[in-house]
Parts: structure tokens; sequence; C-alpha cells
DNA sequence: CTAATTTGACCGGA
DNA sequence: TCCGGTCAAATTAG
């Protein structure tokens, strides 16, 4: 039960590698746990593009992550997504991205589990050519909160256990790795704290500070025609309404995502399992900045308008000390400074 | 009871 | 017309 639960948090890295993306430039490998936050903030928030992997069973040449070469999936991104089309151009604005998922053999028929936001389906459908069928979610909190985050999975043909999911639009309710906090669903949002129990270890357990990282990074891959010039603003809310208001909790908010996603390592679930990995790519079209506010980013940024090369080498100095010794104490960020 | 899922209908794009 | 995606009524779960 404890791998499902992992698994749980792939969102959560998808979205951080959201917001990397729509930040930075970068490369990164997370290999075993991780977690000063202060410290992966830091470095995260210097770059302009990020493709993230983690592997929680260890330093990354534990075992040549598996996933890794989902990098090239730029494919996964449809061409219709970035076309400047008219009528569901909405629609087409959402950013998308893919993460792969794989469950171990017990969970096989659960499929992958949460992700750390509560999905509610809508839908399923027999897709021509594929094996299996294709679920289609939607945020719980679509009506309540505006949330317009959807996601499609499926298992993939050859390989069962690896599930494919595909998200649309980033969350805007405010019920991620972080429960949402609005006064008037204070009940619902406890609720859910209920159900998805993988919130609480998260405060009440002190592993938060066990987190010890595998870092690397490098440069290479980075697809910069890809990135454009365009900076996609903020959470990209629903857009049906005119309100785009920002998540509390936005995508960028790296503290709540690795404070998560450290949780992750906690479980000490067979170790065979404990495999996670994501990719993305990023697939903007251009239209998406016209009509946000670029509050929640601006900051970020700023941070790394410079970074895009400089910071590379230092970064990988570090990280590459810690893959030799796994148990590398990087509690301290200031040893990046 | 409310909320989530199932499943066929429906819709729009190709 | 076909197919992927969504809707919504019926059903099931909690």
């Amino acid at each position: 039960m404890e791998n499902i639960w992992k698994w749980e948090q792939g969102t959560l890295v998808s979205e951080l590698i959201h917001g990397l993306e729509l930040a930075g430039q970068l490369r990164l490998h997370l290999g075993a746990s991780s977690s000063s936050v202060e410290l992966v903030h830091k470095i995260l928030s210097s770059y302009d593009k990020a493709l993230l992997i983690l592997n929680p069973r260890g330093p990354v040449e534990q075992e040549s992550p598996p996933t890794i070469n989902s990098s090239p999936r730029s494919g996964d991104l449809r061409e219709d997504d970035r076309d400047t089309g008219n009528v569901s151009k909405k629609r087409k604005m959402m950013p998308r991205w893919r993460d792969h998922v794989r469950v171990s053999s017990e969970n096989l028929l659960e499929g992958p589990h949460d992700d750390g936001h509560s999905w509610r389906k809508y839908g399923q459908k027999d897709i021509l050519g594929a094996k299996y069928p294709r679920s289609y979610y939607r945020c719980t909190y679509r009506n309540t909160q505006n949330c317009c985050a959807t996601k499609q999975v499926q298992r993939s043909d050859e390989d069962p256990t690896i599930f494919d999911v595909t998200y649309r639009g980033t969350h805007k309710c405010g019920n991620g790795n972080q429960p949402a906090s609005t006064e008037k669903q204070e009940r619902k949002s406890n609720k859910i704290r209920l159900n998805n129990n993988n919130y609480e270890p998260l405060q009440s357990q002190d592993f938060l500070l066990d987190f010890r990282a595998g870092l690397r990074a490098n440069t290479e891959g980075i697809d910069s025609k890809e990135t454009a010039p365009s900076f996609p603003s903020t959470s990209f809310g629903c857009l049906k309404n005119g309100n785009h208001s920002i998540s509390p909790s936005g995508v960028l908010d790296y503290s709540n995502i690795f404070g998560s996603f450290s949780s992750l390592f906690m479980s000490p679930g067979t170790p065979e399992l404990g495999y996670f990995s994501v990719s993305q790519m990023n697939n903007f079209g251009d239209v998406l900045n016209t009509q946000h506010s670029e509050s929640d980013l601006t900051e970020l940024v700023s941070a790394n308008t410079s970074a895009t090369n400089s910071p590379i080498m230092d970064l990988d100095f570090s990280l590459d000390h810690v893959e030799l010794d796994p148990n590398f104490p990087f509690d301290n960020p200031e040893i990046f400074s």
C-alpha cells in the first residue's frame, strides 16, 4: 500500500516541474530523498527550464531510471496545443504535461492512485488502438473553486505497470499537497484531509528533517526553442471565467511541493518499488501569456533571469558530490552559496 | 443523505 | 463519419 501512496506524490512533482518549466532551464536529477526545502528552492529558482527525475531508491546510479528516456517525449505535446485556433482556444491554451507512473504488481489493478490532489472521474473511453481504456478525471473542486485541472490516465499497452498520466491545466484550488483553507470550504477541506491521510504524516512526523539528497544537474537537452519567449503566467486557472486568481499554493511553491515530496521517501515499502520518475516537456503557446497576471512568477523570473548558464557548474559540483555520498547532509543551504 | 463512479449519449474537430 | 473528450443520468459507495 505504501507504494501506491508513493505514487500519489506524482502530481506534486509534476507541478513542481511545471513550475520549473515556467521558471527555469535545468535538468535536475533527484536521487534518493532530498529535502532541504530552502536548498531546493534555492537551486530550483535559478533555472529557466527543468526536467526532473526522481528516484526515491537512492542515488541515481543505483538503477538507471527507466523513464528517463521519456524526456524526449516532446511528441507528447500535441500540435494542436499551440495552434492559435479559435473556438476551443481555451483548452488548447492549457498547459499539458505527462507523467509516467509505475505501480507495483500488487497495485496493478488499482492503477496509479492519488497524486496529492483529489480527482473525480468523469469519463472513460476506449481508445482506438489502445489495449486499455482511458480514464478522464477532473479536479473535485471544479465547481466550488473553479479549478479546471484535469488528467487522463491510461495504462500502457506494452507495460501494464506503467500508467501514462496526462495533466492538463494547473490546480487553482488549494487542495493539493496543502489542503485548502478557504473558510467556506473548511468543512470539505477537512474531509479531504481525512481521506488523504497522507497529509497528516507530512506535518506530524519529522522525516522532513531526514531529507538527504542526491542531486545532479546538467544543462543538456534543453530546448530553448520550446521555452520560447513566452512566459505563461501563473496558474492557468479556469479560463472559462475571467477570474484568474492565483492559487495560494501555486505551482511554484516549492516548499510545499518538496515538503510533501519528502514524505515520499518515508515509506519503508519495498525498495524495488520505490521508483518514480517524471518527465515533462513544455508546450506553451504564446497565447498563454496574454491574459494573466504574472504576480507569482515574477519573483521567480527575476530570480533566474541570469541563471541560464552560470550556476550550473556550482550545482553540478555539489550535486555530484552528493551522489557519491548519499548521506551527505544537505540540510544546509549555505553550502551552495 | 451526499459524493463518487459508471456508462451511454452527445458534441466538435479532423 | 470517426474518434477523442465531456456531459449527465443512473448507479454505487460512504
